[in-house]
DNA sequence: CGCACGCTTCGGCCCTCACCGAAGCGTCCG
DNA sequence: CGGACGCTTCGGTGAGGGCCGAAGCGTGCG
């Protein structure tokens, strides 16, 4: 592997480097518990992975100066996410394309609770996932408002139901106004992208939902049961 | 390492073997070079990278069992190929994730009369790329037959215009009928999914372009050059 | 039939890297 | 000001894995 470089094999070498950040155990788990969109400290994920800060100092490291993660010091703690909507798209191919199999099996007690939890709405990065998310995707679907039988896009019609709604759409830079993600839950596309991020801010600051826990899950709020009724023609039940 | 496995860790497990599989050079190398779509002996594979037999036979072994490269035994040879279009889509995405800023830096006089044959046009996986790929989605775009505003999507008259050129879009499970594929010498998207590689292939077939050298590149014909015009308004300048 | 060829298996080498604990540094609080 | 806390750096250890050449096996050609 001495010869000269061509573009071939910079662009291999760059592929392999990518890849080796998440060929890590522990750092996987990094960047899946970061998928929730939020920022954690050091030392939460340290914890989180069951590993010493000591190790996971070193992960960050990597991390971060391979682009994955953004950082920020504040006092004596040091917060990372990810870096931003392309990598958390990324990771979420990544795991979408592990879990055909994989993420059904029986749990205890305790974890299928929370997995229930998580299985009826959760964010996913920046926007709603789980069977909330789902609800949401399929009901502008339904209503002609965005188009999945030829590709994932909103139409005139969506257009104007998110003017409506009073959610902006800002486009900033060229990521995509509508986008399908995966979701590991229920295996069927959801809403992501800018108009799924606006959604879901929509979602949060209307008190649509609310967040339960310290993690992803986010549970729907009565006046949210009404506003998605309302606007969207969601029944209740298919949110439980 | 050795707690219990909750459905967490086995998330992270699964991802990190995934990527491990992408994040060594010759690994790397060999997924980048079957995404031209065809089906490369072990031996050519072990050329391309420049590493023994023995090794390259190791690294088929893995990549076949990560289900990531599907396998064809004839004779004495040993055919591999992408699995199916979801890890050629992977690749890609990993490819166009690494590529920003590396991809453009001088070369030889040779590779970059290679590379410009190969920006010109080619395939990618089993749709066009290259300004080849990114014309034709323009045009499509142009003339209202694909929609890239509010997401990735063809329009009803995309529906016809495909049907009145006897194109037929076959739906095979569930892949999407259009996707946007990140052009990696263009940097914008172009046209991938069903419709792609409906339209590769007849553009294959109906001889408007045809595969030169071994690679990936492919060239307009004048008849391509003629059709594209008709069909679509293709101005033969952006295919130059 | 026998040799050439393509691929695989095996043994051994060496490098990489994840991990930890101890020690050090800066921040915040009492 | 001193101690608690969060994070980082460093040295050492051990496991994993990529690489090769040699040898083995099956296919196809002369």
């Amino acid at each position: 592997m001495l010869g000269r470089m061509t573009t071939k094999d910079a662009r291999a070498a760059g592929l392999a480097r990518l890849a080796s950040l998440a060929a890590d155990e522990t750092r996987a788990a990094c960047l899946l518990a970061l998928l929730d969109g939020r920022a954690w400290t050091a030392g939460e994920l340290a914890r989180h992975c069951r590993v010493a800060a000591s190790t996971l100092s070193e992960h960050l490291g990597k991390l971060v100066a391979g682009g994955l993660l953004a950082e920020e010091r504040q006092g004596r703690h040091r917060y990372v996410r990810l870096a931003d909507a392309r990598v958390a798209q990324l990771v979420e191919d990544l795991a979408a394309q592990v879990a055909p199999g994989a993420a059904e099996r029986p749990r205890t007690l305790r974890q299928s609770g929370a997995g229930s939890a998580m299985a009826r709405g959760r964010t996913c990065y920046d926007h709603l996932a789980g069977r909330l998310g789902i609800a949401v995707t399929d009901a502008l679907t339904a209503r002609g408002l965005l188009r999945q039988d030829t590709g994932f896009a909103l139409t005139d019609a969506g257009l104007r139901w998110f003017g409506a709604a009073g959610i902006a759409l800002d486009r900033p830079g060229r990521r995509p106004l509508a986008r399908a993600c995966l979701d590991w839950t229920e295996r069927r596309p959801h809403l992501a992208g800018v108009a799924g991020a606006a959604l879901c801010r929509h979602a949060l600051d209307a008190g649509w939902c609310v967040r339960i826990g310290s993690e992803r899950a986010v549970k729907v709020t009565e006046a949210g049961e009404r506003a998605l009724s309302e606007l969207l023609g969601v029944e209740a039940a298919a949110l439980r």
